[in-house]
Order: C-alpha cells, then sequence, then structure tokens
DNA sequence: CAGCTGGTCTTTTTT
DNA sequence: AGACCAGCTG
C-alpha cells in the first residue's frame, strides 16, 4: 500500500493515538486519549477512523457517538475528506451510519427493537419541559401540591428522579448530597417517581433518561448484550468525561473486553455534573479492564498563543485530583490575557463592544470573536448594547425557541394526533379550546384513555357543553388523514384562531410557526421530525426574529457550556468574578467548586489569539435571596489569586467622556400638574 | 368549573 | 420577572 501521507501531518501523539493496535487482524485493545484543549482531538479522532477505514473496517460496523449532533457532522465530513484523499473512493458520511448522540443511538436501537423489549416503536420522547409537566400531573395527582409546607416544584423533582437515574445512586444519597433542602421530602418523593414511571408507560412516552435506561437495561441481558454488541466492531467515545454512570455502564455492555473501544476527553473540561456525569468515568476508565487499557495524553495545543495556554494552565493547575499534563503552545504572541476592570455591567458591555468593533474594523469578521458567560442572563447587558448599536448576534443557550409557549402547542397537537394517550400533550392542546379547563381535559383524556383505539374514540367523546363552539374543529384536526408533511400545515390552521385570542404578539409567532412547518418539510415523517426536534433542538435564539441569514457576519453569545468543542479567535469573558464564575450556587461544595473552575478553563482555552476577562465591580442581581433585586460588589474570581496575576494583564478602564456629553441638567418641570391640568 | 386576580417563592449550566 | 397556588366570581 502507498505511504499513508495522512499519517504525516499529526503529531507524535496523535500519530500513536491513530494507529493503536491497528497492525493486526484482531480487534484493538481498549485506548483512552486524554486530549488536552485545542490538542486536535477532533482531528485524531477523525484520522482514527479514516485509518480504520484504510485497513479494511466496515464503516456500518463502526459507532460513533459524540456529545452533540454537530460535532457528529463535524467528525463524518472529516473522515469522508481524509478518505477521500487516502483512498481514493472517499466512504460517505453516509456509510457511517452509526454516527450520533449517545441518546440519539439509544432512540434508534429502542424503537428498532421495541417489540422484542416490551415497547410501542411509536414512542414519543419527552423533552424536559414535557417530562416536567408530566411530573406535575403525577404530583397533582398524589395531592403534593396542597402540602402544608411547599412540596418542591415540579422542575426540582424532575432533576431529583434525572439524577437518581442517571448516578445510579439510592434517592436518600442524592437528596443528602445535591438537593439537602427537599431531603425531608424522601418518602413522598418516592410513590411520586413511581407515579411517573407507571405515567410514562401508559401514555408510551420516554423521556431523555429513559432512552439510557431501557438502552441499559437490554444491556443487563446477556443475549441481547451479545445481539447488539455484535453489531459493531469499533466503538469510539467522544467526550468521555461528560458521559454518566449509565453511559458507562452500557459501553462496558457493549464491550465487554474493551477490544474494539476508543474513548476520548478530557478530565480538565468535565462541566457536566451538574447531569450527573461523573468525572470517574475517564478517571477510572484504564483499570476497568484486563490487562489495562493503554492511555495516550495528547498535549499540544495548536490552538491558542502560548501567553492563553499559559494563563489557563495556571487556573487549572490549583485542580484537586486530574490527569497531570502540562499543556505547551509553539505559538507565540506578546499578548497577555487581558483582566479588564470596570465599574458595572454596562460599562463592562460597552468595553467589550467597542474592542470587538474595532478589531473588526481591523479585519477580524464577527464571527470569528464570541463572548461567553457563566448564565444565560449574564449577557442582557451586552445584548443591550449589542441591539442598541445594531451588531448582529446569535446566542447559544438559555431559553430555546423549542421552549417557546406556542411551538409546543403546535408541537403538542401533532403529538396528540399521533399518540392520544400522550397526557402532557392532550392536557396542553384540550386547554387551548375556550370552555375547557384542567378538570374537562382530565376527564376528557380518561374517557380516551378506556377505549381501545383512542385514535378514531375522539369523535364519540362528548365535550363539555360551553366548549360545544371549538369542539368539531378540534376532532376534524384530530382524526385527519393528512399526510407528512400536510399534517402540520392542517395543525397550524386548527391552532392559528387560538393564537389570536393567547397572544398579544400573535404576530411574531404566527412567524416563528411558518418557519416551524418549513423545517419540518425536510423531514419525512412526523416521527423523524418530532424526534429529531427533542433529541437535538435547534439550540441558537437570535435577537431578530428569524436566525440572520448564513453568509451574514454576526457576533457568538454562548454559555461556556454551549461553547464546549468550539474555537474563536478573540474571546471575551463576562463577569469573571465571584458569584459569576464560580456560580454562587455552585460553591456549596468543593465538588461543585472544582466544576465550576473547570468551567473557567474551558471558556479560556476557547481562544486563539485574544482572550479578554471582565470584571465589574458592581452588578445587579435579580430575584436573589428574600431581599429582591439589589446591587452586589464583586471580586475577582477566586480561580484567579494574586499568585498567578502576572500571567494577565490587568487593566481598568473607564469611558473617556464624550464632547458633548456632560451637560448641564435641564430646568425641573412639573409633569403630574401637566397632565391633571390635561382634565381639569 | 373555567378563568381571573393577587400573593408567595424562585437554585445555573443541557441531552 | 415568572411560575405556581389559593381564592373569588360568573
Amino acid at each position: 500500500m502507498a505511504a499513508a501521507t495522512y499519517l504525516d501531518k499529526l503529531n507524535d501523539q496523535q500519530r500513536a493515538a491513530v494507529v493503536f493496535g491497528t497492525d493486526g487482524s484482531a480487534l484493538p485493545p481498549p485506548l483512552l486519549v486524554i486530549a488536552g484543549a485545542g490538542s486536535g482531538k477532533t482531528a485524531m479522532l477523525a484520522h482514527r477512523v479514516a485509518h480504520l477505514l484504510v485497513k479494511g473496517a466496515d464503516p456500518r460496523r463502526i459507532l460513533l457517538m459524540t456529545f452533540s449532533r454537530r460535532a457528529a457532522l463535524e467528525l463524518t465530513r472529516r473522515v469522508e475528506r481524509i478518505t477521500a484523499t487516502a483512498m481514493g473512493t472517499p466512504v460517505v458520511a453516509e456509510a457511517l451510519r452509526w454516527s450520533g448522540t449517545f441518546h440519539a443511538i439509544g432512540a434508534r436501537l429502542l424503537r428498532e427493537h421495541a417489540l422484542a423489549i416490551g415497547l410501542h416503536p411509536d414512542f414519543s420522547i419527552h423533552d424536559r419541559e414535557d417530562s416536567a409537566d408530566l411530573m406535575n400531573l403525577c404530583r397533582h395527582g398524589l395531592g403534593l401540591s396542597r402540602t402544608d409546607s411547599r412540596f418542591p416544584t415540579k422542575g426540582t423533582c424532575l432533576a431529583i428522579y434525572s439524577r437518581a437515574v442517571n448516578s445510579g445512586a439510592p434517592l436518600t444519597d442524592v437528596l443528602r448530597d445535591h438537593f439537602p433542602w427537599c431531603a425531608p421530602w424522601a418518602d413522598q418523593l418516592k410513590p411520586l417517581f413511581g407515579a411517573y414511571v407507571t405515567a410514562k408507560q401508559a401514555q408510551n412516552v420516554l423521556d431523555y433518561d429513559d432512552l439510557l435506561l431501557a438502552w441499559a437495561q437490554v444491556m443487563a441481558a446477556p443475549d441481547f448484550a451479545a445481539h447488539i454488541g455484535a453489531a459493531w466492531d469499533h466503538v469510539l467515545i467522544d467526550e468521555y468525561q461528560d458521559t454518566n454512570r449509565l453511559q458507562a455502564r452500557i459501553l462496558t455492555a457493549l464491550k465487554p473486553d474493551g477490544r474494539g473501544l476508543t474513548v476520548v476527553g478530557d478530565d480538565a473540561q468535565s462541566i457536566y455534573a451538574f447531569r450527573a456525569a461523573d468525572v470517574r468515568n475517564i478517571l477510572d476508565f484504564p483499570d476497568t479492564f484486563l490487562p489495562r487499557a493503554e492511555v495516550i495524553a495528547l498535549e499540544r495545543n495548536y490552538r491558542s498563543t502560548q501567553p492563553i495556554v499559559a494563563a489557563a494552565n495556571a487556573v487549572i493547575a490549583e485542580a484537586s485530583e486530574r490527569y497531570t499534563k502540562e499543556l505547551w503552545s509553539e505559538r507565540t504572541s506578546a499578548d497577555k490575557p487581558r483582566l479588564v476592570t470596570v465599574a458595572t455591567e454596562a460599562l463592562q458591555a460597552r468595553y467589550m463592544v467597542d474592542r470587538i468593533l474595532q478589531d473588526r474594523e481591523g479585519g477580524m469578521r464577527l464571527k470569528d470573536q464570541a463572548v461567553l458567560f457563566r448564565t444565560s442572563s449574564h449577557a442582557a447587558q451586552i445584548e443591550a448594547e449589542l441591539t442598541r448599536r445594531n451588531v448582529p448576534y446569535v446566542k447559544f443557550g438559555g431559553l430555546k425557541f423549542l421552549d417557546s409557549a406556542h411551538v409546543k402547542d403546535l408541537l403538542s397537537v401533532l403529538r396528540l394526533a399521533r399518540n392520544p394517550r400522550d397526557r402532557v400533550a392532550g392536557f396542553r392542546v384540550l386547554q387551548l379550546i375556550p370552555g375547557i379547563g384542567p378538570t374537562a381535559a382530565g376527564r376528557i383524556l380518561d374517557a380516551l384513555d378506556l377505549t381501545p383505539n383512542p385514535r378514531s374514540a375522539w369523535e364519540d367523546v362528548a365535550p363539555p357543553p360551553r366548549a360545544a363552539a371549538g369542539w368539531p374543529a378540534f376532532v376534524a384536526a384530530m382524526t385527519t388523514n393528512a399526510v407528512w408533511p400536510a399534517a402540520i400545515g392542517l395543525a397550524r390552521a386548527w391552532y392559528d384562531p387560538h393564537l389570536d385570542r393567547i397572544h398579544e404578539d400573535a404576530e411574531a409567532r404566527r412567524a416563528d410557526l411558518l418557519q416551524l412547518e418549513q423545517i419540518a418539510t425536510g423531514y419525512p415523517s412526523a416521527e423523524a421530525f418530532l424526534t429529531e426536534l427533542t433529541l437535538d433542538p435547534p439550540d441558537a435564539t437570535s435577537d431578530q426574529a428569524g436566525v440572520p441569514l448564513k453568509d451574514e457576519d454576526y457576533l457568538i453569545l454562548s454559555t461556556i457550556h454551549s461553547a464546549k468543542g468550539q474555537e474563536w479567535r478573540s474571546v471575551h469573558i463576562l463577569n469573571a468574578v465571584d458569584g459569576c464564575i464560580p456560580s454562587d450556587l455552585g460553591t456549596s461544595s468543593t465538588h461543585e467548586l472544582e466544576e465550576e473552575r473547570r468551567l473557567l478553563y474551558v471558556a479560556m482555552t476557547r481562544a486563539k489569539d485574544h482572550l479578554t476577562l471582565g470584571l465589574p465591580l458592581r452588578f445587579y442581581v435579580t430575584r436573589q435571596t428574600r431581599n429582591g433585586d439589589r446591587h452586589i460588589y464583586a471580586m475577582r474570581t477566586r480561580f484567579i489569586p494574586g499568585a498567578i496575576l502576572d500571567r494577565f494583564e490587568a487593566v481598568t478602564w473607564s469611558p473617556a467622556p464624550v464632547a458633548g456629553e456632560v451637560r448641564p441638567a435641564p430646568a425641573p418641570i412639573d409633569v403630574a400638574a401637566t397632565m391633571r391640568a390635561m382634565w381639569g
């Protein structure tokens, strides 16, 4: 075979990881790659997959699990490119058909094997909010909403449940460690969770956690484990530091001896513990197998300049437990990361937007720059500043398109028509009809449950008299035989008058729904559309009604979590102060505190050339504690102590007074008197 | 029983 | 600022 030139572009560590165990005819032994930030991890993974293919592996028998759909697409695209040059005939991305997130792969497997494992292949998938709504129905059903002292809210109940499922820990431990303020409710929570599980099953729905839990349970049956495990020769997992116990269990069941298994991750970038991700997974991985898994570390950073790497290294050096590795970069620069002290958040926003526009004049596109923050709400000031100065931006993280009421309404109409037992959808949609409230909706859904074929039973249900006017149109919408994608058009047509009745800003919302309908037409079926949308929701929200056109230049705003795996030439980090990073909600345990430290590390290592951290001395908190809104005086984040301050360039900024800006105050007037005079 | 009003309490990050 | 709940009215 011709020399594999694609290997020449890699450094020694990368090449070692790419070719590890691929010489013989047997499957490679288990491999763990510790890939530092910016160390060319995706390139390494893509090359390893390509290398396996060059060596004759069957692309249909490779399982690629990534953290997001976006990462999966990027990976398969790169594999395609590499194989195109290496083999002449590219392995088209479609051949790598087993690539996606853990949850998406789980959903696909469960649908394929549904009948054999006691599920209905048509199950619908609840997103987080749907699940919370169902939890709420159960909560009411058990009378827990009328307790003397307040019972945890639906969202908290779901978070507790989810954590217990994903970590595999007993409820009492979960409560003690993560929800101490809910610990007194342990005796009520248990039956609540039981009711929740029963409800899901009766309604033929799975939530996010079920996709992993059911998969893990299938894998616990030896026959099934062997059957499913035999489908793939190679299993490669990205971002392994952000997997939880359940996912680790699935993995070891897939590949008990570890042969063919490659996991990649960086313990220093583990930031999903709140979702029960367990750094132990990656720390303990090597010893899960006999013989021990090979560990290869990628330490050369290609992304950032040396001063940025030095500052990030200094921040993470304080972390308690980790694989020791020291990133290094050959990209020299005189620019240290800037630590900019400003008086207020508003000035921070002004400073950053000034800089961003300046750099854009200097030739750096807005798209090459990003503003990162710990919490979505921290971006409020900079969003206002950007809007004021007419700078287009797209925001990632926080509230999503799918979370808005009108979108949920329309999707629920679709879901209910397909699965009348879906009570969350039913509750939502029925109450849109004037004259139907919670009680009537509950009764109607109960009646439906008793009939063997609920789909046709809509016609037999007697509506409450005061809802008679809206009923026929609703039944027509539920029983239509329209084929996809006409169905969504019909659903929207039914919803349209309700939209006008319910929402003041019906026009803007209507535009959203038209856009949704447009997206829907790209999917082959309602099921595919709904599944994709819940497993991979569009995660950007933009200030403007629609997402800016693709060729347009816009600035990226993103939560640090959503910035994972990304990079920009210039990165601005908001609020590098105690109370924001670390979030004051995350300082109760060292565990949480360590995660906050890694969060800052992740944010800093996104920058290629320029890094700026904002330090507002005073910031505003809303609905905090019992005292309501107030100003807080902030201190520099504890993750940048005095000892490492020399890795940064500290500056203080205040706006230069603009000529004419300081004007004498106008003479006072009495507006109230004038207004009284209008009627007097 | 639906639907509205007013009072009380809110843990961030996301597949 | 919103979600959530109790209580009131038609």
